[in-house]
This record gives C-alpha cells, sequence and structure tokens, in this order.
DNA sequence: CTGTACAACGGCAAGACACC
DNA sequence: GGTGTCTTGCCGTTGTACAG
C-alpha cells in the first residue's frame, strides 16, 4: 500500500545518495546515514544485551535476538519493553516484528560462513515461514522445486530431524524420473536485460530468446521469458523449450539437481552439504580407506 | 625426455537476483 | 540506488596419462 511505496522511494532515495554518478547525490549524505545507522544497531545491541538477550544477527535495520543462556528467567526484561526504551533513545521506532520458535541462517554454499541474507524461520502461533533469500523466495524457482522446498520446511518445523526432509526429496526425485511430473510445474520464469544480440554467454535465457526469435515472438529488454529445461547439456536452442511449447520432455538429472541444492538449502543450517544429501540418497555410506587392501 | 590430449582447477567477467 | 551472493561460461594454467 501507500506505506510500502513510501519505503522503496526512500529506499531507492538512499541508495542513490550514495551513487558516484549521482546528479542530485552527496556521499557526505550517505556516509552521515550509514554512521547514524551503525550508532543505532549498536546501541540497541547493547540495550538489548544489557536486558539479557543476546544477539544473533543484525543487518542494517534489523536485529535478531534470543534469551542469554546465562541470565535467568525472571532477569530478563521483555522485548515490547526493551523496543520502546531504544525507540525512546534513538528517536527512530524500533518494532518488534515477529516471534519464532525457531531461526535458521543460511550459510554460503562453499563455506560455512552465514549468508548475511539468507534464512528461513517458523513464525510463533502461526502456519507460516518468514523466508529470504532461499529459491522459494525467487521468482524464477518452478513450482515443483519451490512445493518440495516449502514441504522440506514443514517437515523440519514438524520433526527438527532431516529424515522426512530426506524422504520428501527421494520422492519428488522419483517422480521427477519417472516422468510423472506435470512440465507446467517446471517452467522456469527469468527476466531477460538485453536483446538478444546484446549476450556473449549461450545462457538458458539465451537460448530461450533464439527460440523466442524463432517464432517471431518479441522479448525486450525487462520482460519476463518462461521456459522449460529440456537437455541442459546442450547450448544451443535446443537447451529449453518456451512454457507454451507444447513439449513432454524435460532434463529429468537437471531438475533433480535443483531439487538437491534446494533441499541443501533446508538442511545446510544444520550442517548438512550437498554430498551428504546425495550419499544418504544412495543409500551408500563412506568407504573406509581399509576397504581397499 | 618431448608432445599431445584431456580433465581439473582457479581466476575472472557477465548476468541475475536477493537483501536493504 | 548500492551491496552481496551465486551461477555460468570462458580461458589460461596445471596435472595426469600415454605414446613415441
Amino acid at each position: 500500500g501507500r506505506s510500502g511505496a513510501l519505503k522503496w522511494i526512500l529506499v531507492a532515495c538512499f541508495g542513490y545518495q550514495g551513487f558516484s554518478n549521482a546528479k542530485f547525490g552527496r556521499i557526505e549524505c550517505h556516509e552521515a546515514i550509514n554512521a547514524f545507522a551503525r550508532e543505532i544497531l549498536l546501541t540497541a545491541k547493547q540495550r538489548l544485551e544489557a536486558g539479557g538477550w543476546r544477539v544473533v544477527h543484525g543487518i542494517v535495520d534489523s536485529i535478531w535476538v534470543t534469551p542469554d543462556p546465562d541470565v535467568d528467567d525472571e532477569d530478563r526484561e521483555d522485548l515490547e519493553t526493551l523496543a520502546t526504551a531504544i525507540t525512546e533513545d534513538v528517536e527512530i521506532r524500533l518494532e518488534h516484528e515477529a516471534h519464532y520458535d525457531w531461526v535458521a541462517f543460511v550459510p554460503q554454499r562453499e563455506s560455512d560462513a552465514g549468508a548475511l541474507t539468507k534464512y528461513f524461520g517458523k513464525v510463533a502461533g502461526d502456519d507460516d515461514f518468514k523466508i529470504r533469500g532461499i529459491e522459494a523466495r525467487q521468482r524464477s524457482t518452478p513450482p515443483f522445486i519451490e512445493d518440495v522446498q516449502r514441504d522440506c520446511l514443514d517437515r523440519l518445523d514438524a520433526t527438527q530431524s532431516p529424515d522426512t526432509v530426506l524422504d520428501r526429496l527421494q520422492d519428488a526425485i522419483k517422480r521427477l524420473h519417472a516422468g510423472t511430473v506435470p512440465v507446467e510445474q517446471l517452467v522456469e520464469r527469468n527476466r531477460v536485460s538485453k536483446p538478444l544480440e546484446g549476450y556473449t554467454q549461450n545462457t538458458q535465457n539465451v537460448a530461450a530468446l533464439k527460440r523466442a526469435r524463432d517464432q517471431d515472438l518479441a522479448i525486450h529488454p525487462g520482460q519476463d521469458i518462461e521456459y522449460v529445461v529440456v537437455d541442459d547439456e546442450k547450448s544451443s536452442r535446443e537447451r529449453v523449450a518456451l512454457a507454451h511449447e507444447e513439449t513432454e520432455s524435460y532434463d529429468a538429472s537437471y531438475y533433480e539437481t535443483q531439487l538437491v541444492r534446494a533441499v541443501e538449502s533446508v538442511l545446510s543450517p544444520l550442517g548438512w552439504d550437498r554430498t551428504e544429501i546425495q550419499q544418504e540418497l544412495a543409500g551408500a555410506r563412506e568407504p573406509e580407506l581399509t576397504d581397499f587392501q
């Protein structure tokens, strides 16, 4: 609504202040805003810690806290009270946005470090999840993959264990290879940024743009293109089929990889990675060196 | 040892899209 | 708008195997 629109206008204005070619920008303004933001975040952190909470994560204007295990419950200050106190102190409203049963911060794909902008959490007293950054949140993700990922979140919440999540994955892979997944469920939607001639790499988007051109369909920069991946090994236009084309085939192994990736996002906060997931699927165990004697 | 073929690796740029 | 993350593809380098 109205406040949502105003929010994004202000976010863009702030970004523009820091843009080197900004016509009306001023870098000192941008730096000053950041300086205040850091100060406010630090004040909030100190107040929360003093009130018996431990900061789990904080970014720009948000902060996640959990009860400090070294503080007794009766010594812990109420979050609403703390938010009000911080608001009065820094003179910018700090809202207590949500309470989560649990939150998982997703690590970077190739390291154990947290990826600042990816997390998911179970909203307390609600069937909903707050999801940021992971596949189910990305516009390009096909419905089939998104559904599996959301089911996995449900299962993780219900059992707090990877077992049923892996069952769900196994079932989805089986369906994929049996060819029983409707192709509409596998459609990826991507936004193109350039006309076909502007691309130097043979990406999936480029293959789709070529097909569109063959069919005299004009896809302009900024428009979406929808396609099913038919053979990801190819770099020609045979790599994909446009969503409206009547295809019954799809690249099952490509979509399997996407599935494993989506489930990896769900299990990685528990310390799992894709190789462990694949091993579990194969029912294989890590061979011991002695096996080769 | 040299030459060739090919796989694996690493760095890099492009592109996309999430976050705010 | 900037920042950060991630994927992909390219390309040069490095590693490995094999033939001669």
